[in-house]
RNA sequence: GGCGGCUUGGCCAAGGGGUAAGGCAACGGCCUGCAAAGCCGUUAUUCUCCGGUUCGAAUCCGGAAGCCGCCUCCA
C-alpha cells in the first residue's frame, strides 16, 4: 500500500509522490517563541514528529525544517514590558521548548532556523519581489506585498479577495494599494530592534520569513509544508503568494494541517483562562501518556483534553504494557535493532499509517494485538511452546517497531512500572519495605487459611491505593 | 457576511457504496479461598433528521437542525 496524504490545496487524500525520488523535504511552522508552550503547540510538534518518523521508516531521506519566529510584535510588547533583551526572551523560550519537546520524545528536526539569523536572505528575498513588480515599497518605510500582482491568492484557502475586501475587519490602511495586501518589511520605531534594509531601519513581516527559510533550506519547491490548521489563512496563503510569485513554479506539492486541541470542549483562549501549558501537563502526567493521548485522534480531527480523556488513555497504555510485561516475564524481548517488524500486527499498523498518517486506527491495531496475545497466553496458561513463542516474539518485534513511530512503548514494561509504583510511592507515607511485610505477613495467612487476616490486609493496602494481584508466580502490587 | 469542518453505542473514537475497528466505563461468565489482572459474552439492525441516487448508503447527492473553526495574534 502506498502512502496517502490528505492535501490541504487540493482538499482531498493523494497519493504521495515526491518531487525527487527516494528524498522528501519538509518544512513545518515553529513557535513565536515569546511564551510558555501549550498543549496545542505540542500536538503540532508530536504530530509532525510522528510524520516525520514514519516518512524516515518509509524509506525517504527526508530533511525536515522547523523554524523559530524569534523576531515578532509580540516578542517586542513583551520586551517591552518585562525589560528582558528580546535575543534574551527568545533564548529563554527556545529552551524550554527544547527541553518539553525533549520530554515528549520528539526528535529533532533536519534544521531549525531562526528569522533573525536569516535576514540577508529575507530582504534579498523582497527586493526580488520588489523588482518583479510583486511587491512595493512606500515612503514610511513598509514594504508591502501586492495581492493583485498574484493571480491565484486564495487558492489554499479556498477565499476569493473580492468577498473578502467587502469583509468589515479588514482594517483599511490608506497606503496600501489593495487593503489584503501584506507586510514584507516593516520599519522600526524608537527602541525596537532593526536591521539595515534598503527601506530603513526595520524587521521582517511575519510570513516572508517561512518563504525566505524554507528557499535557503529547501528549495524553490519542494514536498510537505505543515502547521497547524490556523495558519492556513492568511500565513501560509500568503507564503504561497511570496514563493510563488518570485520563482513562478509550484512552492508546495502537499499541505498538511493538524487540527486543535480542546480543553473540557472549549477552545484554549485567553478569556476563558484555560490555556493548558506542556509543562503543567508533564507535570500531571507521564510523557508517554501525553504523547499517546495527543496519537488517539487522527491529526486532523478535533481532540479534547480532559482528565477523563487522559485518565482513558492512561488505562489503555497501562494495559499494553501490562501485556508487554508479561511477555518480558516470559522472555520474550525486543530485538536489539529494533528490527524492521514484518509481522501481521505490523501490517495492518503500516496501512493505518499509510492511510494519511490515521495514528488512531494504528492504536486499535495495537490493542487487538494485545487482546490476542493475552488469550494465547491465557489459553496456554503462560507456557509457550516454540510455535507460540515465536509468534509473540513476532508481536514483539512488531511492537518495538511500532514504538520507534509513536515514540510510546519505549519503556522497558518492568521499568514502566517501577516508575509508576515511585510516583506513586512519592505520596504515600509508607514505604515499599513495609508494604512487602503485608503482602509477606498475608502470604502466611493465606497459606494458613485465615483469609479474614488476609482479606483485612489487602483492604488495608487497597486503603492506601495500592492493587494487589495474586498470580502464579507469587502476589504482586501496584497503584491503582 | 465569506470560507471550511463536524454530528457513529453510557463516554471517547476509527470507518467513509457491500452490510458497524478499537479504547474507557458498566453488567454477566471463566479463573480465584474471595478478589485483582487477563479472557469470553452483553451494551448501535444502526451511524442527527428529512428526501433522493443505487440491487445495496453510516458512507454519494439535495435539504433541515445543532455544534465548531478560520477570516484579527494564534498550533
Amino acid at each position: 500500500m502506498s502512502l496517502k496524504i490528505y492535501n490541504t490545496l487540493t482538499g482531498r487524500k493523494e497519493i504521495f509522490v515526491p518531487i525527487q525520488k527516494d528524498t522528501v523535504k519538509m518544512y513545518v511552522c515553529g513557535p513565536t517563541v515569546y511564551d510558555t508552550s501549550h498543549i496545542g503547540h505540542a500536538r503540532s510538534v508530536v504530530v509532525f514528529d510522528m510524520i516525520f518518523r514514519w516518512l524516515t521508516r518509509i524509506g525517504y531521506a527526508v530533511t525536515y525544517v522547523r523554524n523559530f519566529t524569534d523576531v515578532d510584535d509580540k516578542i517586542i510588547k513583551k520586551s517591552n514590558e518585562t525589560g528582558e533583551a528580546c535575543a534574551a526572551i527568545t533564548e529563554k523560550y527556545i529552551d524550554e521548548f527544547h527541553n518539553e519537546m525533549d520530554a515528549l520524545h520528539v526528535l529533532r528536526p533536519t534544521m531549525e532556523p531562526k528569522a533573525t539569523e536569516h535576514i540577508d536572505h529575507i530582504i534579498r528575498f523582497v527586493e526580488k519581489l520588489i523588482d518583479k513588480g510583486k511587491a512595493y515599497a512606500v515612503d514610511d518605510g513598509n514594504v508591502y506585498f501586492s495581492i493583485d500582482a498574484f493571480e491565484k491568492y486564495g487558492k489554499l484557502s479556498g477565499r476569493n479577495p473580492e468577498d473578502m475586501r467587502a469583509g468589515s475587519r479588514i482594517a483599511v490602511e490608506e497606503k496600501k494599494k489593495n487593503p489584503l495586501d501584506f507586510t514584507l518589511w516593516k520599519p522600526a520605531k524608537p527602541g525596537e530592534p532593526f536591521w539595515e534594509s534598503p527601506w530603513g531601519k526595520g524587521r521582517p513581516g511575519w510570513h516572508i520569513e517561512c518563504s525566505a527559510m524554507s528557499h535557503e533550506y529547501l528549495g524553490e519547491g519542494f514536498d510537505i509544508h505543515g502547521g497547524g490548521k490556523d495558519l492556513i489563512f492568511p500565513h501560509h496563503e500568503n507564503e504561497i503568494a511570496q514563493s510563488e510569485a518570485l520563482f513562478g513554479t509550484q512552492f508546495v506539492k502537499y499541505w498538511i494541517h493538524n487540527g486543535f486541541v480542546d480543553i473540557n470542549n472549549e477552545k484554549m483562549s485567553k478569556s476563558l483562562g484555560n490555556f493548558t501549558m506542556i509543562k503543567d501537563v508533564l507535570e500531571r502526567y507521564a510523557p508517554e501518556v501525553i504523547r499517546m493521548f495527543l496519537l488517539s485522534n487522527h491529526y486532523r480531527s478535533p481532540i479534547d483534553f480532559s482528565d477523563q480523556s487522559m485518565h482513558e488513555v492512561g488505562m489503555g497504555l497501562d494495559r499494553i504494557y501490562g501485556f508487554l510485561e508479561r511477555l518480558e516475564n516470559l522472555g520474550i524481548t525486543p530485538d536489539a535493532d529494533n528490527g524492521p517488524g514484518g509481522g501481521p500486527l505490523w501490517q495492518a499498523f503500516a496501512d493505518a499509517m499509510d492511510d494519511d498518517f490515521n495514528s488512531a486506527k494504528a492504536l486499535g491495531a495495537v490493542f487487538e494485538a494485545v487482546k490476542k496475545g493475552n488469550k494465547t497466553l491465557d489459553d496456554i496458561k503462560d507456557q509457550p511452546g516454540d510455535a507460540v513463542r515465536a509468534d509473540l516474539a513476532q508481536i514483539r518485534t512488531d511492537m518495538a517497531a511500532i514504538a520507534g513511530i509513536l515514540g510510546i512503548l519505549l519503556e522497558k514494561p518492568s521499568a514502566w512500572f517501577a516508575a509508576k509504583k515511585d510516583k506513586g510511592m512519592a505520596q504515600m507515607t509508607v514505604t515499599p519495605e513495609q508494604v512487602e511485610a503485608l503482602i509477606a505477613e498475608r502470604v502466611q495467612a493465606r497459606k494458613d487459611k485465615n483469609f479474614a487476616r488476609a482479606d483485612e490486609i489487602r483492604d488495608q493496602l487497597q486503603e492506601m491505593n495500592i492493587i494487589l494481584e495474586d498470580g502464579a508466580a507469587g502476589t504482586t502490587w501496584r497503584f491503582a
